[in-house]
RNA sequence: GGGCGUUUAGCUCAGCUGGGAGAGCGCUACCCUUACAAGGUAGAUGUCGGGGGUUCGAUCCCCUCAACGCCCACCA
């Protein structure tokens, strides 16, 4: 027992780095994380959003694995067989950008000084160097994922089912290459998928530059933001139904600076009204453009290298960016007086997700999937409820996506990735798709053929990560990790920033590959934020480092706070304060603990037979149950924010703060019977704490357990989570306890107010029209001494004579005297008196005032009825006891 | 340009299908009372963003305005 001290106590403060690595090592040596069947006979898994590999955890991590272990630890103890999958992603675009950025730090290398094999071999290496970094981290969040089952995208079971599925969709014409205009990361020098693009406002300018007409003595005055792409330019077109231009249709334009001669043509898509109605048609650099081109089978012309430089087409400006060679064929224009003038414009530039430079949109010849159907099917699974989003709402961001998809152009011009499976022959030009590396080609039989250079986007391999995680499609593999207990997967937990990189994905390759679903909900919990509501970014410095955290304040307190701000919402604002608050709420319980520690040592954890309990136990036993149910429905539905606080307010405000104290009385008194059962019950209360508590904080609560189990009785993480017992509600209990808490506060209040010392013990009379309540208070005379030092007390029905020159107070059924003893500020008392009373007459004014409408009585149900005719008679007793207060003392 | 969301105590947020507003932190006062000062007891604070409407009754429903935030959209 690490916490006694040398003199064998418990020591005052929790210190979390005493257990936490010793119970995660004992779970997971002892397989507690392993697939168990329980009670319900049924599977639940949660498969981990895959980390990148060149991830560090951070908040939003922490978030994602806390809500999923929390959900997992309570199905888990709830006697499902629970699998929660770690993963890990390969990342493709970030993982080559940070090895090639090593490599050319520390050798001055660049990825082209090496051969393909070579620099797959450094960022291998490099994953195993650094890659299981945000596992080993992951452990201390406390994750109860098997590990057993850790999948790496890029592992041969995922290779096998992403070839698989290339090749299906390949053959069934799904996906096929294409010349086509995508967006172009200049600095990746890759093509980039539309979900990669980010659009930000950007500061630009509307060029006016004139374009000559052959054999005509008119200039078309045209307006662009990028004038830089009129070497590219091969037609001009207009409105067809503009009268101002209509006539030019079928004639031919000179694009300046090159002199190339273009058709102008009509086209509906020209807006009349933007620009000056004359639009300049680079179907190579432009979207609209491009579609444009295809309209009129329009020449399509790349001015561009794939860094985003000029090539040959851009003149005496090749080689120069597109920034610079703007400024100077502008300077150029002006020259020739082909330039008219320039405004400002604020425009949305695509920039790329990772490089965060702009993007280019080039003319490529790219792997494209058609989604067109898949997505239409993917809408249907969730418009059919066979999938459901938590909080519903997301439903729209989903659609939105999905229901005008544009086909996803999955190749990129990388290194790292699953290599595309098509295959080139030399020798007879054919071109075919396969699962695994051919011998030869499959017409021509000869072994000279090549591979496609380029790899899938990464979200490809994580689109199958519903099944290939599971073993698909290799039979073997697919038995030893139980496919078919666990696919459909139960849930998803994802932030929303990923609602289309993935969830919509997932839905789209599994429906399609597999024909069902790939999770049955999906809960889209908040984006982590800091306190002042700012996303966390490195410029910004203002990120929380997670393992920090747990530093400071122990894993079970982190997670706490994270589940406390989890629940329906968008953003979760995350303050060190809140989680150094939960911190202390641990060591509340910690300290609980350490009180009823001696006391239980040699108590049975059963809870003792119900008609020997009395009003204070089966008050707690009433409240706990309450907690139970809140707690088990909480969780179901995500609602972490109203576990949290149950538990929370039930530990503080009614085990710690009434609980307790109330059994101090108990536990130092004489009385050997009540003693056993009052320990028992305070020790089964704290059993039942720490089970309901044990998913969202499961390292204390295991710790708490090992004083508090049963010989022969399993860890904590392997019980049975509390159900809500309908044997357990007692409501006359609670309402009589509920009065009677009331009332203490209030002596106390008056207590306080009169500035009457904390060890000084006073006398009251207590009045009430309630018989029942007053053989209440005569029973716990002993507790109005412990709680509010009450020396004598005398309890009487309302009638009786009040005591004169008495300072008094009242509850709605309830009036307090308080004879007066020594000196007392009487005008401070009648103040208090007469705000009191203002208080009250307000609210009985607007109650009887409601009473009193007409329509409200033939409108409102009739409970409202009663309980609003109820609070006026209390209310109105309550003013003429504190108005007969008042006159005693005038 | 479209869509979504937010606006409740000093701060961060809860308030289910309409019956008179809550929590945590912070703040104030008093207490080192033998579980806990990472604590105890008591306390203060809100025109529930503005305006209008429906209703016997609106923080909750409808309309409108405002502020902020997010997402989507092919850069004339």
């Amino acid at each position: 027992m690490k916490f006694e001290t040398e003199n064998n106590e418990l020591s005052k403060t929790l210190d979390p780095k005493q257990f936490e690595s010793k119970w995660y090592n004992h779970w997971e040596d002892n397989k507690y994380f392993a697939p168990k069947m329980g009670k319900q006979k049924k599977s639940y898994c949660i498969i981990m959003p895959p980390p990148n590999v060149t991830g560090k955890l951070h908040a939003g991590h922490a978030l994602d694995m806390t809500t999923q272990d929390t959900i997992i630890r309570f199905k888990r103890m709830k006697g499902f067989k629970t699998l929660y999958l770690p993963s890990m992603d390969h990342a493709g675009i970030a993982t080559q950008s940070v090895v090639e950025k090593k490599i050319l730090e520390d050798e001055g290398k660049s990825r082209k000084d090496m051969t393909r094999e070579e620099f797959l071999e450094r960022i291998w290496k490099w994953k195993d160097e650094y890659g299981d970094f945000i596992t080993k981290q992951a452990r201390h969040i406390g994750v109860s994922c098997d590990w057993d089952y850790f999948v790496f995208t890029m592992d041969q079971g995922p290779h096998e089912a992403v070839n698989k599925v290339f090749c299906d969709l390949y053959n069934e014409g799904l996906i096929y290459q294409s010349n086509y205009i995508v967006n172009w990361d200049p600095l990746l020098q890759s093509a980039i998928s539309d979900a990669e693009v980010e659009h930000k406002e950007v500061k630009g300018a509307f060029y006016h530059v004139l374009y000559s007409v052959k054999d005509h003595d008119t200039k078309l005055e045209i307006a662009t933001t990028r004038p830089e792409t009129m070497l590219g330019d091969t037609a001009v077109a207009v409105n067809p139904n503009d009268d101002r231009f209509k006539h030019l249709i079928g004639k031919t334009a000179i694009v300046p600076l090159c002199n190339r001669e273009i058709p102008i043509i009509g086209d509906e898509h020209v807006d009349m009204e933007l620009g000056t109605g004359c639009l300049k048609v680079t179907p190579g650099h432009d979207f609209n453009d491009f579609e444009i081109g295809k309209r009129h089978k329009l020449e399509t012309i790349n001015i561009l290298n794939s860094d985003g430089t000029l090539n040959e087409y851009g003149l005496e400006w090749k080689s120069m960016s597109c920034k610079k060679a703007r400024k100077l064929i502008v300077e150029k224009l002006k020259e020739l007086g082909l330039f008219i003038k320039q405004h400002d414009h604020i425009h949305q530039v695509g920039h790329g997700q990772r490089s965060h430079v702009p993007i280019e949109p080039i003319v490529s010849k790219q792997w494209f999937l058609n989604v067109q159907e898949m997505a239409s099917t993917a809408v249907k699974a969730i418009e059919d409820n066979k999938t459901r989003f938590y909080p519903k709402g997301w439903e729209n961001t989903y659609f939105s996506w999905l229901r005008e998809p544009r086909n996803w152009c999955i190749s990129r011009q990388l290194w790292w990735g699953h290599q595309i499976p098509v295959y080139y022959c030399k020798q007879c030009e054919n071109k075919w798709a396969a699962e695994h590396k051919p011998e030869c080609c499959t017409k021509c039989d000869s072994k000279h053929f090549s591979q496609d250079p380029d790899v899938l986007d990464t979200w490809f391999s994580s689109g199958l990560w519903a099944f290939s995680t599971l073993g698909w499609p290799d039979k073997k593999r697919m038995k030893e990790k139980s496919f078919n207990d666990f696919f459909p997967t139960s849930t998803l937990v994802t932030g929303y920033d990923i609602i289309f990189f993935w969830v919509a994905r997932m839905m789209m390759m599994t429906l399609k590959v597999l024909g069902e679903i790939p999770f049955e909900k999906i809960y889209i919990h908040a984006i982590v934020r800091d306190k002042l509501g700012r996303k966390m970014s490195k410029s910004l410095g203002n990120g929380i480092d997670p393992i920090d955290m747990i530093d400071k304040y122990g894993s079970d307190a982190f997670r706490f706070a994270l589940a406390a701000g989890s629940g329906y919402n968008r953003g979760l604002n995350l303050d060190p304060e809140r989680i150094s608050g939960y911190r202390n709420f641990m060591n509340k319980i910690w300290n609980a603990f350490r009180f009823i520690h001696p006391f239980i040592s040699n108590t049975k954890s059963k809870l003792p037979d119900i008609q020997t309990l009395d009003n204070h136990e089966k008050w707690i036993l009433g409240e706990l149950n309450s907690v139970t149910l809140k707690m088990n429905e909480s969780i179901e539905e995500f609602r972490f924010d109203d576990a949290c606080n149950a538990i929370y307010q039930f530990v503080y405000d009614k085990y710690c703060s009434w609980f307790i104290e109330l059994s101090k009385n108990v536990l130092y008194g004489d009385n050997e019977k009540s003693k056993i059962q009052r320990t028992s019950v305070l020790k089964y209360c704290f059993r039942e704490i720490v089970a309901l508590l044990h998913p969202i904080s499961p390292f204390v609560t295991e710790e708490f357990w090992q004083y508090l189990k049963n010989d022969g009785e399993d860890l904590l993480i392997a019980q049975e989570y509390p159900e809500f017992d309908e044997k357990l509600v007692f409501d006359k209990d609670q309402s009589d306890m509920n009065h009677f808490i009331e009332t203490i506060t209030l002596i106390r209040n008056m207590r306080s107010a009169l500035n009457i010392k904390p060890k000084d013990e006073i006398s009251i009379e207590l009045f009430s029209g309630d018989k029942e309540l007053l053989k209440y208070f005569e029973k716990n005379k002993v507790y109005f001494h412990e709680l509010a030092r009450v020396k004598t007390i005398v309890t009487a029905n309302k009638n009786g004579v009040r005591p004169p020159k008495s300072i008094m107070s009242a509850t709605t059924n309830t009036e307090i005297f308080m004879p007066l003893e020594g000196v007392v500020d009487i005008n401070e008392h009648i103040k208090r008196l007469e705000k009191n009373l203002e208080k009250t007459k307000k609210e009985f004014n607007q109650n009887d005032k409601k009473l009193k409408n007409k329509k409200f009585a033939e409108n409102a149900p009739k409970d409202v009825i009663e309980g609003v005719k109820k609070k006026v008679s209390d209310l109105k007793q309550k003013i003429i006891s504190l108005e007969e207060n008042v006159k005693s003392f005038k």
